[in-house]
RNA sequence: GGUCCCGUAGCUCAACUGGAUAGAGCAACUGACUUCUAAUCAGUAGGUUGCAGGUUCAAGUCCUGCCGGGAUCGCCA
């Protein structure tokens, strides 16, 4: 009901219900055709089908119905005679080609719906939510790594996705889940041990013995066992190695919020792997005892296939032949710890597509939780995965060194990049240093998040270093530089003293392109929220944009004549502004004062 | 080999889940700063949506078969 298109369809469908067809057929939605009409209904075609009746046939039932009923309302509202075809909402209903149903609006129900509209928090869109938990595991940075661009995915969609969450009225806790259980656990510690460390371990180190350990593990069986012990140690809960590992883990949480600080991205909850160990032990035993646990070649495994699956879906492995725990083993008793905390209706995972059959078997096992005993009620288990990160040469992701990029150095470029496009700009000179790198960082991350979030999530994208730090055409500082502007506008009407009415809209021609866009809100919110799509925010947020710096070229505004217009388009860029603001904070995107 | 995903303008990507004439940005070209910020705007050019069939009023979107690319397929995460 929130979007103008949704109150539209609510009206049509009521058209084809009368007509005795299914109300869904009524949707209404913005026109592909603005040439034609601003919206449009194709359920007339549907709905021949099941009527057995010719398309247009249908259609002119539909329409006949909306001139007649609204017609008859309108007459005893405002006691004047009934309009032939027209009425207080349409300005246009006709049929055309093979059946579409156009619609056009007028003017002055346009600018009471933003007159409405402007008045509602969060620009109308709807709170669903309605206080119930949703749990967001993103970030997954690991322990002792530094972070790299391989990690901007997660955090920022994870994010994005927590921030539309809470827009929608839900309690949205975003928990990093950080890798800090495993092997790699298990050699650095033996890797501290072969060196005969004692004192006190820092970051620099642990990048430097991290990697070290891991080749030589792979290559050597016997360092390997090592590294196994050690591991199997610290889950026993080792005091000397606990206290170890407590510090190393203390020193990479201090470097990861450095990253997560600089990009704004925020949780609630600084969890890990390790925080799902206490939870292991029983749940095992449940699930042993309830018999969805078996043994298979050595190993505790539970079995998730079923009948109807048209592939191989392997067993979730609970304890390896060695008896040690899996990462399905802490994915698993993550949800136990999330259910028994938060009690959510949703947990979302916004982790690497390519992990979707890891998932697919623990989201799987997670309903045996439920029949072991072990929870009343499971929650919606949602895989929002993303797609890899590829260089230009379409293969994952490399420097040309042949590493990975690290994180802060993609923020640094960004910063360099952005500090030289301040120094070109003509209000350089009264910016002092403390603005100045205020709004480099904004412009900065505005450009790497933006230029990630535009991709559609799942599928793979191609990492490219001067789009990501460009700050022209479809970017995330061109948004930010339309924000600016109508700042910089209202800031001027205010200093000129002159006051409008942030609800009274009376739009014209040259203002109803704009004005229909804003009417949208709604619509995209909810197709981001549906899907889990932040770019489909990106793109609302970036025509949005576009359409502003359009109207802001081709019409006066403050310096319009007439008093009423010029109100009125203050108004609309007051409105297109509380949108904007809206869109970026969705994305995670904050807007300087001026750039 | 089994399963799944992808193939759209020179490049990077959209296309509201089957709708009308497939849209943006970058790159190229032409214009617009003495006037509310040119990180901008107005315009030009660029397409057999990998190929071939099928389903229907309508297919980039659905079904089949090819071609090309990628992911994944029990003791790593």
């Amino acid at each position: 009901m929130s979007s103008l298109a949704n109150i539209l369809s609510q009206i049509v469908s009521d058209a084809f219900e009368a007509q005795g067809l299914p109300r869904e057929l009524g949707a209404v939605r913005v026109s592909d055709r603005p040439d034609l009409c601003q919206f449009q209904c194709n359920g007339a075609m549907a709905a021949a089908k099941v009527a057995k009746k010719n398309p247009r046939e249908v259609a002119a039932g539909v329409v006949d119905w909306l001139e007649v009923e609204y017609a008859r309302a309108e007459r005893v509202d405002h006691s004047k005679p009934a309009p032939t075809s027209c009425n207080s909402i349409f300005a246009k209903v006709e049929i055309a080609g093979p059946g579409f149903i156009n619609l056009d609006v007028k003017k002055s129900f346009i600018s009471n719906f933003l007159a409405e509209n402007s008045q509602k928090e969060n620009g109308g869109i709807e709170s669903v939510g309605d206080g119930q938990e949703v749990v967001l595991d993103y970030g997954g940075p690991n322990i002792a790594k530094a972070m790299h661009v391989g990690h901007l995915r997660s955090s920022i969609i994870g994010d994005c996705l927590r921030r539309i969450y809470l827009t929608a009225g839900y309690r949205a806790v975003g928990d990093v889940h950080m890798g800090d259980w495993g092997t790699p656990m298990g050699m650095i510690l033996s890797e501290l041990d072969l060196m005969g460390h004692d004192g006190p371990v820092s970051m620099e180190l642990l990048a430097e013995i991290y990697p070290k350990a891991s080749g030589d593990c792979k290559a050597d069986e016997a360092r390997m066992a090592l590294a196994r012990e050690a591991t199997r140690k610290l889950q026993d809960g080792d005091e000397a190695y606990t206290q170890r590992w407590r510090e190393f883990i203390d020193v990479s949480i201090a470097g990861m919020k450095a990253n997560f600080d600089a990009l704004g991205v925020h949780f609630d909850e600084w969890k890990g792997e390790s925080d799902a160990h206490p939870f292991i032990q029983g749940m095992v035993e449940a699930l042993k005892q309830a018999g969805w646990a078996v043994e298979s070649d050595g190993a505790l495994v539970v079995p998730v296939e079923r009948n109807d699956d048209t592939k191989e879906v392997p067993p979730l492995i609970l304890l390896k032949s060695d008896g040690a725990v899996l990462y399905g083993t802490t994915d698993l008793a993550t949800i136990l710890d999330r259910v028994q905390t938060h009690h959510p209706v949703k947990i979302v995972y916004c982790v690497d597509q390519r992990q979707g059959l890891h998932f697919e078997q623990v989201f799987r096992a997670a309903e045996k939780l439920k029949g072991a005993g072990l929870v009343e009620e499971l929650p919606e288990l949602v895989f929002a995965g993303f797609g890899t990160m590829n260089g230009t040469d379409g293969k994952p992701f490399k420097t040309r060194a042949g590493g990975v990029m690290r994180l802060e150095d993609l923020i640094s470029m960004g910063l360099e990049k952005a500090r030289a496009r301040l120094d070109e700009a003509n209000l350089a000179a009264e910016i002092g240093p403390e603005e100045r790198e205020d709004i480099a960082h904004k412009v900065a991350i505005a450009a790497i998040k933006f230029a990630d979030l535009q991709n559609q999530r799942q599928s793979d994208y191609v990492f490219d270093l001067d789009r990501m730090t460009s700050f022209e055409g479809k970017t995330g500082p061109y948004l930010l530089y339309q924000a600016v502007r109508i700042q910089s506008l209202l800031k001027k009407a205010e200093d000129q003293a002159v006051n409008f009415d942030a609800a009274a809209f009376d739009v014209r021609d040259e203002d109803l392109s704009l004005a229909l866009l804003l009417t949208e809100l709604s619509d995209h919110f909810d197709c981001a929220l549906k899907n889990h799509t932040p770019h489909v925010l990106c793109d609302y947020a970036y025509r949005l944009a576009q359409e502003f710096s359009s109207f802001y070229g081709r019409c006066h505004i403050l310096s319009e004549e007439d008093v009423t217009l010029r109100a009125s388009r203050l108004a609309l860029c007051a409105q297109t502004h509380r949108t904007l603001v809206l869109l970026l904070g969705l994305l995670g995107i904050g807007i300087p004062a001026r750039m």
